[in-house]
DNA sequence: ATGCTTAGCTTACATCGTAAGCCAATCCGA
DNA sequence: TCGGATTGGCTTACGATGTAAGCTAAGCAT
């Protein structure tokens, strides 16, 4: 009424608009945001809206439901691993470089978004054999990769991704716990009918998918455990 | 009105009883069952209620609050620990035997319980320095006897302590997560005001509390990064 | 008998995710 | 220039959820 219109004038958005215009990724980033401030609890469609300056209704035009959302949050946030000048740059010096590369990029971005990293550790992942916090078919390619061109037979590679990926998960998600972090029950989610994914830009994960889905928990577990045990060993006295 | 009074006769319950009045343990037995059929995210207070045949808000005599609920089932859960024999049993056979028990003790409990094992995993503990999955005062003052009767310095115990939780945590997460469990996030929690603990019973606490609060996950994270990628040079060729 | 206590029920409310439909502003082809 | 189509956000509405408040009937002790 008595505002004279806003969002003015033809040039469109680009300029100062103070109400830039919503769209997807834009949501999302607000999303990661909101979670970081105030944990994923609290994160709702009507809270959100009101961030963005709008109503819970008009993020159903870019976003199916806050399950998608919460996706969509988790991908945005993963996305900066790649952006990582210490991460990405492929692996120069060998694999154990590129692992410790990996694992510090990794635990940074944990550190960094405490309440949005269990998002990142619990929330089920587009195929079964994707585990996280690892968890984009771009980050398991490139490790199957590296570990493979150095010289790991397919199944060492792949129980080498088993391994990283179950020690990233264990100490990163207790350093962010004891943070203060909403590790616990963030939200529940249905497990998901496994979308059939197109391992087409994947040549590794294309080849190794039988391998990757194979169950080897329980030697997985015996030999973490021993070296565990082994490690402490040295502790003792 | 048509029925001829049900809960019949004086004989107070005991008796054939098909509805045996409610109680706490009754109540968290049955979320804990419930859970395991059908995930935590089905878990509702008027559900749980009518599995009970009995309406939502009975359970709140006995029960303060969901949240609650939930901390309770995962104790009644965690207390299968302590009944299982193959676990229990003083450290006979030197602190290797023990963490060996235990560790294939809560990979027991969390095969047998997989929905339920998640809550184990990410709901927050009682202290901040009690680590999941190995979550109670009671798991730990025994874990920090076992290994400082076998020669560990306290430091060295604490230590322990610390990585053997991570251990377990990123292995069994993973685990059950394979198996459909609804790890991701199961419900979300406020971080828990540090409920001061009476450590009258647990001696070894009391003494090693400064140390459990202490952060060393920089120091944590970089030893098992290495121990791991050693293990790992092992799988190479 | 009388009043107290107990255990479960009923009602009510705020908040949530989201389905359905509305409406004004913009865009586009004539 | 215009008039329909499209777009983007809004309004309303519904069922589910956790839980506060108060009720009530059965059993108890006096």
């Amino acid at each position: 009424m008595s505002e004279p219109e806003r969002r003015a004038s033809g040039d469109r958005g680009k300029s100062t608009a103070e109400k830039p215009r919503l769209d997807r990724q834009r949501i999302l980033e607000a999303g990661a945001e909101f979670i970081e401030q105030f944990g994923p609890r609290h994160l709702t469609m009507r809270r959100l809206g009101t961030e963005l300056g709008v109503e819970a209704m008009s993020l159903y035009r870019y976003i199916p439901s806050r399950e998608n959302l919460l996706d969509g949050i988790v991908e945005v946030v993963i996305d900066e691993l790649y952006q990582d000048p210490e991460v990405y740059a492929e692996p120069r010096h060998g694999w154990q470089d590129y692992l410790l590369r990996l694992a510090h990029g990794l635990r940074r971005l944990a550190l960094a978004h405490p309440q949005v990293f269990p998002l990142i550790a619990t929330r089920p992942t587009e195929a079964p054999w994707v585990r996280p916090p690892l968890r984009s078919l771009r980050w398991v390619e490139s490790f199957l990769k590296a570990l493979t061109s150095a010289g790991f037979s397919n199944q060492a590679a792949v129980d080498a991704y088993r391994a990283f990926s179950s020690f990233l998960l264990g100490h990163l998600l207790l350093e962010v716990a004891a943070l203060g972090a909403d590790v616990g029950p963030v939200d529940d989610v249905e497990p998901r009918p496994p979308r059939s994914t197109d391992l087409d830009d994947y040549p590794l994960l294309q080849r190794l998918q039988e391998r990757l889905s194979e169950d080897r928990s329980e030697q997985e577990f015996e030999e973490a455990l021993e070296s565990l045990l082994d490690r402490l060993e040295a502790l003792q006295n």
